[in-house]
DNA sequence: GATGAATGAGCTTTCATTCAT
DNA sequence: AATGAATGAAAGCTCATTCAT
């Protein structure tokens, strides 16, 4: 039936209305110091009816991590897909970072601001990494094709990845603070090249 | 008066035993999910005691944070006025955020879960790194001094802080999600290695 | 016309199995607990449907209660109608009371955990019994029968009904709770002999 | 200290109120259909703090349902302790049963509407009979000597328990609904005739 | 300094009912 | 006859903070 495709395309349009709104709203101010209420004024929607899509606050959140996840996923997979030095795809993936986070600022923040902060949301439905799945899966994609070619050199996973995500994570936090005195593009050099030379073979 | 003595010291003990119990609380349960009263029931104290020694929640954490900055800052100063190489002095702030993490938990909990999550807990009253000021000037004095020395590489200050704070940040996140394989302590030779691999001149 | 009789007979079907289906849930979690939602999707059934057959909730109950009353006042009527002595009518009486509640327990417990509990629900359109007119009807004529041959002491019918219905609903009551050391059916001797001894002519 | 006994008192005595209160609202309107910002309003008192006082509504209904069986169990150890015919003792247990209808209706309808009805409400807390230890106990003594003095039956406690409970119950529940043509006071030589009937001895 | 009863706004969530399709 | 998205009022409960004692 073409009436009932349409009502499911903008029960799926109002869904990914929810998600953006949340998002955003998450990001600015966390989890807790957002509300329904707030969310659903600026939904222009009810309270109940926020509730028909998702049934808790929670679960809000783990499907908002779970889109993010999917989308950074993506955009590394482009650069692992490419055949590239090791040091180009180093410094794609932080450009990558560092543009996400000038134009979606929303995606990272809410990364930093309550994926890693507010656990407890996510003990329950995002144990370990499963929400995140996507994306750190790349990431090691990267590194064990790095290490594959001899480029890199061969650690514990966990060492190249803690620096990597560390590093990136902290300088956004940086950033978001007006704590630096040049903008996140400006680093991007000096970034790789320290990155690099961290990870590289001998 | 001896009286008036005995009484300051008194209030700066019951004090201390306020910040050292809000701090386990804030750090193993969230800045939103430690309530006033709970604190007051773990330190047989009344509520509105409680208030006679901090203002306001938020003030006792920016107490906090402004405690463990002066701790962590002193540990890292004993270091740099040690006569060390600099891998040495790497090795050696990389093994006292690990144990500290260790033996004390709380502190670095309460920096990642609390300082660097709940920002509007902190914006006002430690805008910008003025609460944690003395712990930052120290990692200042570190990399200051390896660049003097021509051992590390001159770059932009904060190239290398984000480094080093993300890397040891991420690696303790990973660590408190059970995510890692191996125990903290078993990194640090990697990590060390990395890090000077990155911030190393030429 | 066929078809509409059709309709008509579907749509009897149809309400039928909504009754069914909301007594058996009225009856295991209570009125208010109870939600038009849950009882949609038991019946696979939209919400909007379902109220094309019953205008609200309160109605449908108050329609269960007027089934039930029907259903009981008609097992009851067979056994007025039948030639037996008072004490062998009184057995019946509990014996069907007893398996009612065995094989049909939602019968009983909407009785006993809906309609008596929840009056609000009924004092719109059920005031007084009304609604249970059948059943009460029924009874009434077992016990004036039974005066009028002589064998059960002339009294207030409310005296013998309450002595009646409270006894039986007790039972069921305490066999709902587990603290019955027997079975219900262990205690129809017993409790037909409690309530013979009672109502008998001197 | 003077002051802390005259606090504790003055506490003990809202507590008090909140019973009363709670008692009457429950009884009239059931335990759903009773919110607590009503009940708040109707102590002038605010939400919050009759949270100080009873943590959930539950527990409020359980401390309730435990006072009215220390009442009605006292009234009738009364009558357990005096030097009566089984028969004398009956009247008077129906007398006292519809007095405190009449005089405490709030009692008898919190225990038919609420403890009766609302089953789950009670069950973590009041399984079983706990809550309502002391009025059943004191029911038992009654029936105990009653078969020791060679006065009633001996026959399973609970085929006398429920004839006893359910009857009065019974009766209260059809005055509530004004379905009795006459007041309780004038069923008591009737009903009591009718237990003693029921329950005595050959 | 110390107590803890009191406040009240605000939170997440629920649900009977309606109505455009 | 059927759908289910939408409403919106209201529920139970929490908690930082105040203040009379």
């Amino acid at each position: 039936m073409i009436k009932e495709q349409h009502r499911a395309e903008k029960k799926a349009k109002r869904r990914n209305e929810i998600v953006r709104t949340a998002l955003k709203l998450f990001a600015e101010k966390g989890f807790y110091a957002t509300t329904i209420p707030e969310m659903a004024r600026d939904l222009k929607m009810s309270v109940g009816n926020l509730y028909n899509y998702f049934s808790s606050k929670e679960l809000l959140a783990q499907e908002i991590i779970r889109e993010i996840s999917a989308y950074l996923g993506g955009r590394i997979r482009e650069i692992n897909e490419a055949e590239l030095p090791v040091r180009e795809k180093i410094r794609r993936i932080v450009t990558i970072y560092f543009e996400t986070a000038r134009d979606e600022p929303e995606m990272i923040d809410f990364f930093l601001r309550v994926y890693l902060s507010n656990r407890e949301v996510f003990h329950e439905g995002c144990e370990g990494m499963i929400c995140v799945n996507e994306f750190v899966t790349e990431i090691m994609i990267f590194f064990d094709d790095g290490v594959a070619s001899g480029e890199l050199k061969n650690q514990d996973f966990f060492s190249a990845f803690g620096l990597f995500m560390g590093y990136l994570g902290g300088m956004v936090f940086l950033n978001g603070e007006h704590i630096l005195p040049k903008t996140l593009e400006e680093y991007v050099d000096d970034i790789s090249e320290n990155i690099y030379n961290a990870l590289k073979a001998s």
